[in-house]
RNA sequence: GCGGGAGUAACCAAGCGGUCAACGGUGAACGACUCAAGAUCGUUUCGCGAAGGCGUUCAUGGGUUCGAAUCCCUUCUCCCGCACCA
């Protein structure tokens, strides 16, 4: 063992170690086994912080398993599908300023290598070997036998495979969907190339068809439900309206909406064609009818109507929106004659369908009353709509008025109320952007419905359920992502699956598209299994037919057939076929967080549609994000940190406690420049401590005799290894660290102050086993230091031993530290320099309240105080006191209440004089504060200046202090 | 808007009904070692205190409880996801 720590050195030589004894490499014993993967990383870059904190956390469960005896395997592969890297090389091939720059100097690559990237080929191959090199560096115990690239062709076989056998079971569909467009550049628009509206989202309104003549005017709504009170339509005289023909499945009609609308409803699933102007003042004053009612009704001019939105019509339900009401309220004493109007607005009734707890019959009517709104154009009319829409939304049940819907919850019975109306021709979706989207070009945004789109159909409630049953046989850490995934599972609508750009594998039932890269990278964990035989050549590419993967992932056919069809042999295929039934399923699949809404779901979708519920994944775990100084990090644009640059710097070791130790869990982490440096002296303390006992050649151990002190260490590192293990299993690897580290440093620190160090060895034998997990090089240096031939990376993780525990051992050191403390803090405060320091330990009398205390609540469970004294001034000895006790009951009484007679408890058990103890500890006492110390009884002090004695309590030595002032 | 989550001392960050003036780590100050620096070790780091104590704290304002950083409600602030993109 060399005296300086070197990490770079100790961490190649047990990296070249490892893969030559192929420890990592891990194949089907009798053991138990334990399948832990992580999403392979997607190379379009090199691996950063945020990588090394989920890959890390993978490792270190792995090591951990693995030293508990399990058989672990911990795979890894590369994502290359999909457009990211296409676009990367093109970028790269345009030699793109920013680009160039990044991936220059945050990605590190060589500018020479870089300017050869300019083909998704390229890229691949360069990032794989890159990413290999770094996880190599880092030490990660992977087996590297299995991996592979989702290029690959035989990777394709499998993923053509898993997409048949979907299609076969209806789960994938064709048909249309809504995207956001850009007309202009005739593309649908991502988040990242838009100039504003990065917020907005596709919304579904419904069209209410209502009619007049042979024409259609559409209101678009949010609440079809509303139909049932409509009182007329709103149009504003202001807009220009056409008339326009739609086509929509053969039917034709003709509609009235906004000129902008009409170029929203080129975009649909509709044929459109312009006939002609629509002046809008002839559209005020007819008599529609109402679809769903057969409700005749007028239309009214409103200011309020914009034409951008919807149709650019609007129905009016002026009991529920407070817009409509006061629209209304604003033409009771218009004159309308210009419009043809001759009735009494005052004589349209309000009609009321929604029964709500908060209001009466009239919502919109009593909010706008109570809030004193004046008119439509009033400000608050905005909030009153909110509020109203919010109460009845969640509270709200429908009345007699809508016919056969009575009684449903406003909340619920949108889906069910637009298919009827669709059905029966009364209305249509229609879809519409949340806010306005400009694209970088320039264009106003539109809603576009693509045609023909293939589709995994994750709605299909069947398919939900269950995945509903998987998670709810699952382990979630933490426990509070289960309702998150639950949600999610809910809210996941059918996804689009087929792309035309990008890497990937050709979709088998339509050979124009290709797989979109999250659904091709789903179940490929079972694909590991298979990678091992495809990297030692027993399997050709022809070889992998339907059937091999019937046979080997489904259990479906037989031996003797798929070897005959396949030409592989028998026994080749049993082999696969055991290890798969073997590692299958994943144990543990361990993720950021960001993939809880998509990559985990799909996961599970996937794993649940195929195979059968002994192959469902068993846990999920997620964890946080890692950002730079505070700054959040970013691939493309920097800041970056590379895993290799981590590990260049500061070594594998100190890069994985540093990232495992800063944040727990979810929590997101914050990289410092500040935090890993000094971990770095942490680690270095520890070689230096490993050092020292190793040189120092002693060997003491746990059967030796042991002195309090040794009792001591004991029990505390029994607490850690406890707390360790328990913090790995639920994958907190920050408690896990400051129980096996950072407590554990202080304890060995007081444990060397006190004198102790028959335990030493003892102490490292353990302690170097239990951060193993963590900083495996340091260890398996410290550990071939220590003379052991076998890799520590092997050998048994320590485990909790209960008859190890020593309250009394750790009660003890707690009142030597308490006192100690209390001795400082005098000096402190006072100010003096001690002279000699008396001890006095607590008078008989208080040791006997105290038990009776304990035994009286023992039986009675409550004492009450005031009875409680009653009975000890009956004992003659105890009345002595009589002036004392009260007080000191009362004292105890609120302690004992808020359960503090354990430490009592236990020291009465140890049957020990605390004499006896704080004798055995003056020596220590004395070096520490460099003066004499005298023990004393309370009962019958030699010496008592100050009667300082009356303070003393059991387990709590009153303390007098003689000093000299400071000069 | 919807859904999920967070606000703790100089900073990071645990705690999530009594053991809490609140783990641990950084940073800072002082002391020890040293010719010195670094490393290391010790002490302190909300306020007051020449006796181990007292007072005021865990975004905010209320409430529940014998007892709240921890449970419930109000308000404020912040973060994440909302899709066909990995």
């Amino acid at each position: 063992m060399e005296h300086d720590y070197k990490p770079h050195e100790i961490e190649q030589k047990w990296q070249k170690n490892w893969t030559k004894s192929r420890i990592f490499q891990a194949e089907p014993n009798e053991r138990q086994k334990f399948f832990i993967t992580i999403p392979y990383p997607y190379l379009n870059g090199n691996l950063h912080a945020g990588h090394t904190r989920t890959f890390t956390i993978g490792d270190v469960v792995a090591r951990h398993k693995r030293m508990l005896g399990y058989n672990v395997l911990y795979p890894m592969g590369f994502h290359v599908t999909g457009t990211p890297i296409v676009g990367l090389a093109e970028l790269i091939a345009s030699r793109d300023p920013q680009t160039m720059d990044v991936y220059e100097h945050l990605h590190g690559i060589p500018k020479d290598i870089l300017l050869t990237l300019e083909t998704p080929e390229n890229i691949v191959d360069y990032f794989k070997h890159e990413a290999e090199k770094a996880m190599r560096m880092i030490g990660y115990s992977i087996d590297w036998r299995r991996k592979f690239t989702t290029t690959d062709p035989t990777y394709k076989k499998f993923i053509q495979w898993q997409y048949i056998r979907l299609a076969e079971k209806n789960l994938i569909v064709k048909g249309s969907h809504p995207l956001k467009w850009c007309p202009n550049d005739n593309n649908p628009v991502e988040d990242h190339d838009i100039l504003h509206g990065e917020g907005a989202t596709i919304v579904e309104y419904t069209l209410i068809k209502f009619r007049y003549k042979d024409l259609v005017f559409p209101c678009a709504t949010l609440r079809p439900e509303t139909t049932y009170g409509v009182t007329n339509i709103w149009v504003n005289p202001n807009v220009d309206y056409l008339k326009i023909r739609v086509e929509k499945n053969g039917c034709e009609e003709f509609w009235v909406v906004s000129r902008e609308a009409f170029r929203k409803l080129t975009f649909t699933d509709r044929k459109v064609e312009y006939i002609e102007d629509i002046p809008a003042k002839s559209l005020v004053g007819i008599k529609l009818t109402n679809p769903i009612t057969g409700d005749i009704i007028i239309s009214l001019p409103a200011s309020f109507v914009r034409p951008e939105n919807g149709s650019g019509i609007v129905m009016s339900v002026p009991a529920h929106a407070p817009f409509d009401y006061l629209a209304l309220r604003d033409l009771y004493d218009a004159d309308l004659h210009d419009y043809g109007i001759t009735e009494d607005l005052k004589e349209i009734k309000l009609l009321s369908l929604i029964k709500v707890p908060e209001f009466g019959e009239f919502p919109a009517k009593e909010i706008v009353e109570s809030m004193g709104i004046t008119s439509q154009s009033d400000k608050r009319a905005d909030e009153a709509t909110k509020i109203v829409y919010r109460r009845e939304f969640h509270g709200g049940i429908l009345k007699k008025i809508t016919g056969k819907y009575a009684g449903c919850s406003v909340s619920k019975i949108k889906d069910i109320l637009t298919r009827d109306l669709i059905s029966s021709d009364a209305g249509e979706l229609f879809y519409e952007l949340s806010e306005p989207v400009v694209c970088r070009c320039g264009t106003p945004c539109v809603v576009n419905m693509v045609k023909s789109q293939w589709f995994l159909n994750y709605s299909d409630p069947e398919w939900k359920s269950k995945v509903y049953k998987c998670l709810s046989k699952m382990r979630i850490i933490p426990e509070d992502y289960r309702v998150e995934f639950e949600n999610k599972v809910d809210w996941l609508k059918d996804k689009a699956c087929a792309r035309k750009k990008g890497l990937g594998t050709r979709l088998p039932l339509d050979k124009e598209w290709l797989i979109e890269s999250l659904g091709d990278s789903t179940i490929y964990m079972s694909y590991y299994i298979i990678a091992k035989f495809i990297e030692k050549g027993a399997l050709s590419l022809e070889q992998l037919t339907l059937s091999f993967f019937d046979y080997i992932l489904l259990g479906k056919g037989n031996n003797a057939a798929v070897s005959a069809e396949t030409g592989i042999e028998s026994v080749i295929l049993e082999e696969i076929c055991s290890d798969f039934t073997y590692w299958y399923p994943v144990d543990l699949r361990s993720s950021g967080k960001d993939l809880v809404p998509n990559h985990l779901l799909f996961f599970l979708f996937h794993h649940v549609a195929l195979f059968g519920e002994e192959n469902w994944p068993k846990a999920l775990a997620v964890n946080g994000f890692v950002s730079l100084e505070g700054q959040k990090m970013s691939k493309s644009k920097g800041p970056i940190l590379t895993m290799e640059s981590a590990v260049r710097d500061y070594g594998a070791d100190i890069t994985r406690m540093y990232i495992l130790s800063t944040a727990e869990q979810t929590q997101d982490a914050d990289w410092h420049k500040t935090g890993i440096e000094s971990t770095r002296k942490q680690v270095d303390k520890f070689y230096s401590f490993a050092e020292d006992v190793i040189e120092s050649g002693k060997r003491g151990s746990i059967s030796s005799e042991l002195k309090q002190i040794d009792r001591w260490m004991l029990s505390r590192i029994q607490g850690y290894i406890h707390k360790t293990n328990i913090a790995l299993d639920s994958i907190q690897t920050r408690e896990a660290i400051q129980n096996s580290f950072f407590l554990l440093i202080n304890d060995v620190k007081w444990y060397q102050r006190r004198g102790g160090e028959n335990l030493l060895y003892y102490v490292l034998d353990n302690w170097v086993r239990l951060l193993t997990p963590f900083i495996p090089h340091i260890c398996e240096e410290i550990w071939e230091a220590m003379g052991h031939k076998d890799p520590i990376s092997l050998v048994q993780f320590p485990l909790y031993n209960e008859d190890l525990i020593n309250d009394g051992a750790e009660l003890c050191e707690e009142i030597i530290k308490d006192t100690l403390d209390d001795i400082e803090e005098i000096i402190r405060v006072t100010k003096m320099i001690p002279q000699k320091v008396h001890l006095y330990t607590a008078p008989a009398w208080k040791v006997s309240v105290i038990k009776k205390y304990i035994c009286d609540i023992n039986l009675k469970a409550y004492i009450e105080a005031g009875t409680f004294i009653k009975t000890l001034m009956v004992n003659p000895e105890l009345r002595v006191f009589g002036k004392e006790i009260p007080k000191f009951v009362q004292k105890i009484d609120t302690e004992f209440k808020s359960g503090g007679a354990e430490r009592y408890e236990i020291f009465d058990g140890l049957g020990l004089d605390e004499q006896d103890l704080l004798k055995e500890s003056a020596s220590f006492l004395e070096t520490v504060i460099c003066c004499p110390v005298e023990i004393h009884s309370a009962d019958s002090p030699a010496y008592d200046p100050e009667k300082k004695s009356r303070f003393a309590e059991p387990l709590r030595p009153a303390i007098y202090i003689e000093g000299r002032n400071r000069e």
